[in-house]
DNA sequence: GCCGTTTTCGGCCCGACTGTTTTCAGTCG
């Protein structure tokens, strides 16, 4: 059973629990695990197998230790299942719409028996919603509209990278405003998850009116949820929730850290302050009524002794715990990567051709690239033969001839073909610079029989690299079944480097991975992946999970020299 | 349900907004 699904039982766990008016704290807990369950870079399953102490988690309890033994040897929860004959399974389903928490699905459900989003949607039409007390004909309203839009509206968060050229253009607006002294994304988008459920947009400024308004009459709004004097939450045309918080400029650190999170982080935070008698809020850090701290993110951390964490870190995945001790990472930066290693040309299905790769990468100061086309075996793309290989490898020698500055590596992403084989013959990759490989065709194999494939792909000595290494697209399709784990085992025995691959829909490995090779000492490598010179760009998007894996720059290949990188590629 | 150089019991993070109330509960972030 995979971490995923042991956090979703526990999330099911909590919602049930809530809906009965458990205690809120033990609730908590369940939650709690659930958020640590799913950011472990380990699969609990084979730390239950290795039979390691999950007490020893903080967070983590006996009971809680049990639990996890249970669900991962028997693939059942005697309490959820228990809890479920007790409460209609369907009510965690209408606590997933806004306004429906656990108080009101319970009264709804107690009242008027309702069970389901279509009784829900049938008894806000007969205004049987209103008649309830606590209720009334706005809430009434809310609901039946949150129903109609649950139906519609894709229950996605978004990929950074759209998030980006939203977030761009709209703080680009806001900013515009003399009013408006500072302005900041924060959220998950500051953290760089790779995918964004709603824009956080933090601003400071000391008079609240003209931003509200110039914030909810933007063009893209279609519907103002709500509006205050400090805070205002709008839905964008394509649905994005878009939050606006507006804090005095001497509160604006405290409020980006506030609003940046995670919770997780946050919470251990404020517990750090609530030990030294002080008060962390969104408004600053107070020791009784008196402001001590707040116009920077610096001042707080340091009035609860620790030093500025950068939000990437800020999971409660002992980042605290590092601060306290002065063991903070020195993240890699955009600026130590000194060239992307995984580039097409329209000699497959880029955009672009090989001069127009190298000048681009070498506009950005790269000191250099590898390209690398795709191999016969993909037909659709244009794969390359041996033969049209040799020949972009003559290209790229003329290319090198006439180029100052950048050095053009040849290289190629070889598929690996089902059996584990690679899809060009070996003196032909022998020739070659780099070989990237790559799972392109049955993604549907068993865990064990995928695993095996890519294993033998890297048994041979020629595979350097193993390209976007879990075949996910973020909302498209899963990542195929796979034993990541021994996957990293066997590159550090074999010398081979993992991809972080940039592109927005992949960021695959993604950042709790890019741990996984951090602890395991195999090189990452952060690859765009580009079909297109723009796609160039996507390097930052690579480079902000392998800091959320907590990478340095020696924890990646690419962050070497050329005659560093050469002398790493050779097998 | 977890946790403990004040504790094995009694705590557990904090505030804005809305709609319902007539002083506040519920929800959300």
């Amino acid at each position: 059973m995979h971490n995923a699904e042991i956090a979703r039982r526990f999330h099911e766990l909590a919602d049930l629990l809530e809906i009965q008016d458990a205690n809120e704290f033990r609730v908590r807990a369940y939650r709690n695990a659930a958020s640590i369950v799913e950011g472990s870079s380990r699969p609990i399953e084979s730390m239950v197998a290795d039979g390691e102490d999950l007490t020893a988690i903080r967070g983590i309890g006996d009971d809680l230790a049990g639990k996890i033994e249970e669900l991962v040897k028997t693939g059942n929860l005697p309490q959820l299942q228990e809890l479920q004959g007790e409460v209609p399974e369907q009510l965690t389903e209408l606590m997933r719409l806004d306004q429906l928490g656990p108080k009101r699905t319970r009264a709804i459900y107690d009242a008027l028996g309702i069970g389901s989003l279509e009784e829900l949607e049938k008894a806000a039409e007969e205004g049987r919603i209103r008649e309830l007390s606590g209720f009334g004909p706005k809430t009434e309203r809310k609901i039946a509209d949150e129903v109609a839009r649950l139906s519609e509206r894709e229950d996605q968060r978004i990929l950074l990278g759209e998030a980006e050229q939203v977030a761009g253009p709209l703080v680009r607006y806001l900013d515009e405003l003399d009013e408006v002294s500072r302005i900041e994304v924060a959220g998950s988008y500051r953290r760089r998850r790779d995918t964004v459920g709603d824009l956080d947009i933090l601003v400071a400024c000391d008079d609240s009116g003209p931003v509200m308004e110039r914030f909810t009459s933007h063009p893209e709004v279609a519907e103002v949820a709500s509006q205050g004097k400090t805070r205002a939450t709008v839905h964008l045309k394509s649905g994005l929730q878009v939050d606006l918080r507006v804090v005095k400029t001497a509160s604006f650190g405290a409020a980006l850290h506030y609003f940046t999170g995670s919770k997780a982080h946050n919470v251990a935070i404020r517990k750090m302050a609530v030990e030294r008698k002080l008060k962390v809020n969104e408004y600053g850090v107070y020791r009784g009524r008196k402001r001590i701290a707040g116009e920077t993110e610096e001042e707080v951390f340091e009035q609860v002794g620790l030093p500025w964490i950068p939000p990437e870190l800020r999971e409660n995945r002992g980042e605290i715990e590092a601060a306290q001790g002065d063991r903070l990472p020195d993240l890699v930066q955009e600026k130590d990567i000194r060239g992307d290693l995984h580039l097409h040309t329209s000699a497959t299905d880029g955009r672009n051709d090989l001069r127009e790769m190298a000048e681009e990468a070498k506009r950005l100061g790269y000191e250099y690239i590898a390209i690398t086309d795709h191999s016969k075996r993909l037909a659709m793309a244009k794969g390359l033969d041996a033969r049209r290989l040799r020949q972009q490898m003559e290209e790229i020698d003329e290319l090198n001839d006439g180029l100052d500055g950048i050095r053009v590596l040849k290289g190629i992403e070889v598929d690996i073909l089902e059996d584990g084989r690679l899809d060009l013959p070996d003196d032909v990759l022998d020739e070659l610079d780099l070989t990237v490989c790559s799972v392109h065709s049955k993604f549907d194999l068993s865990r064990k029989k995928q695993t095996e494939r890519v294993l033998r792909a890297m048994d041979n000595p020629r595979c350097n690299i193993l390209g976007h290494p879990t075949g996910r697209l973020i909302n498209r399709r899963e990542a195929y079944r796979i034993d990541l784990e021994a996957i990293v085992e066997a590159a550090a025995e074999r010398g081979c480097c993992l991809e972080l691959n940039a592109q927005p829909s992949r960021l695959d490995l993604s950042g709790r991975y890019a741990g996984m090779l951090r602890d395991a000492g195999v090189p990452g490598v952060v690859s765009t992946d580009a079909h297109a010179v723009d796609h160039l760009n996507f390097m930052h998007l690579g480079v902000a999970q392998a800091r959320r894996g907590w990478m340095e720059k020696k924890h990646l290949l690419n962050t070497r020299t050329l005659k560093q990188l050469q002398k790493m590629l050779a097998r």
